[in-house]
DNA sequence: GCTCCTGGTTTAATATTGCAACTACAAAAT
DNA sequence: ATTTTGTAGTTGCAATATTAAACCAGGAGC
């Protein structure tokens, strides 16, 4: 088989999350189901996309543990999906995909939304990273990788 | 055509950027690009994909600005890849995607490595968003998407 | 019953991806 | 000077993914 390689056994968590969100229609799936969708019309009118594979990537989202099917909610016999809390976790990488775009992109004119905090409804500032002692750290210069300590096991005495 | 759509031109940020940056390799070679990786032959062994996919990506990466070519840095006749700022504005998104991992992965102790402080050595926080006047935001629940205010234009008086 | 709407599945054409083999050329070895 | 190795690709073909469009089933409306 040619097939497409998995990264699900990948050592570096980035490659583990792409293998689970690394592509565009799920990601934009997502967006839409934190923004409140729930349908599968829904989904397919907003993006566009082609049925079938709305409908696998449903499911892999779904098998995934991203969304969840919810038997129905506003009466009709259907089922509606929405995020787990896994799910809800994406946020963070939708919000640094946007701030991205809207600091390089090359005519950010065209953008049309803004995202706000809902009290004040003024524009949220940019992600910040800090180091355990609170320092705001800047770029990817002020950070390096570390072989992660293995995890602890109990009732052995030494390894 | 059945050509697979382009998002480059869409509204949402977030699609303008997975137009970009929405595929699995790209990322990953931006994740090497960061960590220091600059030749063909480096990008190869690490990620393992052939090469010319490698090559397609490399291109589209220099041509949308994320890598720039240079001459040579060790002597050598060959060229080598570097991000671009824009490049190197990736660096939280590959953050979150990591972040999101070791929060929800299913077999975290497979992830062997950890984002560290370069000085203390110790782990990064996760990320933190916080509104216009400091207040830290949690969840998606905290924030909204406003429709963004038109560009000014000069010498117009109204519109 | 007949028809429309929702939520899909199936099919066939087209596009993209992946692997392996091949090329071109510079560097190093003999 | 000639062979060998290493780098950075290209080419060809098979496998897989994406798309649009046609089809289908169950429930609601008439």
């Amino acid at each position: 088989m040619v097939k497409r390689t998995s990264l699900a056994r990948a050592e570096c968590p980035i490659a583990r999350a792409l293998d689970v969100i690394g592509d565009w229609w799920s990601l934009l799936i997502i967006r839409d189901a934190l923004l409140g969708r729930r349908r599968f019309g829904e989904f397919q009118k907003s993006l566009g996309l082609a049925k079938n594979i709305l409908t696998t990537r449903l499911r892999t989202l779904v098998d995934r543990g991203i969304l969840q099917m919810a038997p129905a909610s506003d009466g009709s016999a259907y089922q509606e999906y929405v995020p787990t809390p896994k799910g809800r976790g994406i946020f963070p990488i939708l919000v640094a995909l946007r701030q991205w775009s809207e600091e390089f992109d090359e005519h950010p004119q065209e953008i049309t939304t803004l995202l706000v905090d809902r009290d004040s409804r003024r524009p949220v500032r940019k992600l910040e990273l800090h180091a355990s002692d609170g320092r705001m750290l800047g770029g990817f210069g002020d950070t390096t990788l570390m072989a992660r300590p293995a995890a602890k096991r109990r009732r052995r005495v030494s390894n």
